[in-house]
RNA sequence: GGCAACGUAGCCAAGUGGUAAGGCAGAGGUCUGCAAAAUCUCUAUGCAGCGGUUCAAAUCCGCUCGUUGCCUCCA
């Protein structure tokens, strides 16, 4: 079984292989650090977290970078206007490097939150000023850059003969799009920004070759990329809506240095919508992920993501959500039998069998994610795997070997590979669990000896504590 | 206006030439002190519409309709 990845420079599927196995460097465009993370970065990052996973699971040594940029994206994405994080700190009055700070660390912890593993190697912008001069120096003296009066640098498309290379478009079809007048100092309208010129009014400055100022949008992917990954990147992933101009203007500036290719395989995900139409703070229908998980469990975004594959678009509405949730907890719940009733009979003998049907589901499993991280097979193959154990389960006298085997399984595919976070309910504060044990025991004893109006009872209370108790396969498990 | 993607059951969603996965919701069995859970069966003769290619089309081609995205906010 191989790898194959939807590579976006070259539209079609390709079998993964590394420049250097068994390292894979991976760059993935990180947030803007000036708000609180919303729904898109979640199906973002948990869909290259899921692409990183399943790597470090296939055995490759992957160092995955991912940026913070905490400078250089203007309001609007283009070459001139405010600088977001700017904007942010002078309406919160606070320092930009406070704002950063502030939404780097929000970005985390929701981050965490949906159980998203750390890149290998986490890079502020701010932090590689000089690498990105450097970066722009060498674009300057090859030729592919050129320094207005003002001291603007600007990178020269023309210069560049694969223009389009990714998004596929053409000189031409750009000047059509055209709403924004051009800054007067280019000499093209499509060349772009590596260095600004910034007046006095701009709070965040740096020296450099061409006067005071700071760094365009696209320079720092390139700089940070090619400093801890090097030259060529096996993966570059990002959304889809950046493929133009950002990730354009990437490979135009990087080759141009190196003169070598940006990135083997391109990966992009696509748009989420929200009821249909797309997100927007403009729109009303911006939704922040930390209101989002005052209601929700963000495991349960989790299964909503990955349900539909990271290339399809993916609405975000309230009945898919129901549904999801609904099915997310039917699969807990069957892993909390599996498991309860593994941790309760473990002889802890070695275990050497192997069981034909569920083999086969691990081989659909691996297959699946193999074809190109086909996450809503995997997940259908979970529910195929679960109703054997369920099945063995209500059996009179259960396989413990078989359970065993399949309890494995689904550690390694539920946990590892999609990255779900199965532990038990939380508890806010204080460690209610124990009594709640007891209460549940007490309930069995009386069960037992059919005393049904003690047991009832005990259902009930528990029940108005908001605690619904349910008797599984193997035993009663509770929600609250 | 230019470019691109998508349209599969009540809802969500896989499937890119060989006869429609899975989840939710719904109906009916089995099991059970009751309830729930689990399990079994059923639920699209058809994949936006119309043509075409083929022994064979959801899948390829053409046209039409609809939705969405990028070129503005935004991952």
């Amino acid at each position: 079984m191989s790898l194959r990845i939807y590579n976006r420079l070259s539209r079609e599927k390709e079998e993964f292989t590394p420049l250097n196995p068994p390292f894979v460097g991976m760059y993935v465009c990180g947030p803007t650090v000036y708000g609180d993370s919303h729904l898109g970065h979640a199906r973002s990052y948990i869909t290259f977290d899921i692409v990183y996973r399943y790597l470090l699971n296939k055995g490759y040594k992957v160092r995955y970078v991912q940026n913070i940029t905490d400078v250089g994206h203007l309001v609007g994405d283009r070459d001139s206007g405010d600088d977001k994080i700017e904007k942010q700190a002078k309406l919160e009055k606070m320092e930009p490097v406070e704002i950063a700070y502030k939404y780097e660390k929000s970005y985390f912890e929701d981050m965490d939150k949906l159980n998203i593993l750390k890149p290998s190697i986490s890079c502020r912008a701010t932090g590689h000023i000089i690498e990105m001069i450097d970066l722009i120096k060498t674009l300057v003296d090859k030729g592919f850059a050129y320094v207005t009066d003002i001291g603007n640098v600007y990178f020269d498309v023309r210069s560049f003969k694969d223009y389009g290379k990714l998004s596929r478009r053409t000189l031409e079809e750009a000047k059509d799009g055209e709403r924004i007048e051009a800054a007067k100092d280019k000499r093209y309208r499509e060349d772009f920004a590596l260095w600004k010129r910034a007046d006095a009014s701009h709070m965040m400055q740096w020296d450099s070759p061409w006067g005071s100022g700071y760094p365009g949008w696209h320079i720092e992917c390139s700089a940070m990329s090619l400093k801890y990954i090097g030259d060529t990147l096996d993966i570059h992933g990002g959304g889809i809506e950046n493929s133009f101009p950002h990730h354009e203007c990437e490979i135009m500036q990087s080759e141009s240095a190196t003169g070598k290719p940006f990135v083997k395989y391109f990966i992009h995900h696509n748009m989420l919508t929200v009821n249909g139409t797309k997100m927007g703070k403009s729109l009303g229908n911006f939704i922040v992920l930390k209101d989002l998980f005052k209601k929700l469990d963000p495991m349960v975004l989790r299964f909503y993501i990955l349900q539909s594959h990271y290339s399809s678009p993916l609405d975000f509405n309230e009945d898919a959500l129901q549904s999801a949730a609904n099915g997310f907890d039917r699969m807990k719940k069957s892993i909390f039998s599996l498991e309860n009733f593994v941790k309760a009979n473990n002889d802890g003998k070695e275990n050497n069998a192997a069981y034909e049907d569920v083999d086969k589901l691990k081989n659909d499993f691996l297959e699946a994610m193999d074809d190109d991280f086909n996450t809503p097979i995997a997940i259908s193959i979970i529910y195929e795997i679960l109703k054997i154990s369920n099945i063995e389960l209500s059996n009179p006298k259960p396989n413990i070997d078989k359970l065993k085997y399949i309890k494995n399984i689904i550690d390694s595919f539920v946990s590892e590979i999609l990255g779900f976070d199965m532990s038990d309910i939380k508890n806010d504060d204080c460690n209610i669990n124990s009594l709640i044990e007891f209460l549940i025991d007490l309930r069995a004893s009386y069960r037992k000896n059919k005393d049904f109006d003690m047991s009832d009872k005990i259902r009930d209370v528990l029940k108005d504590s908001g605690i619904i108790l349910k008797d599984g396969v193997d035993g009663t498990s509770y929600i609250r």
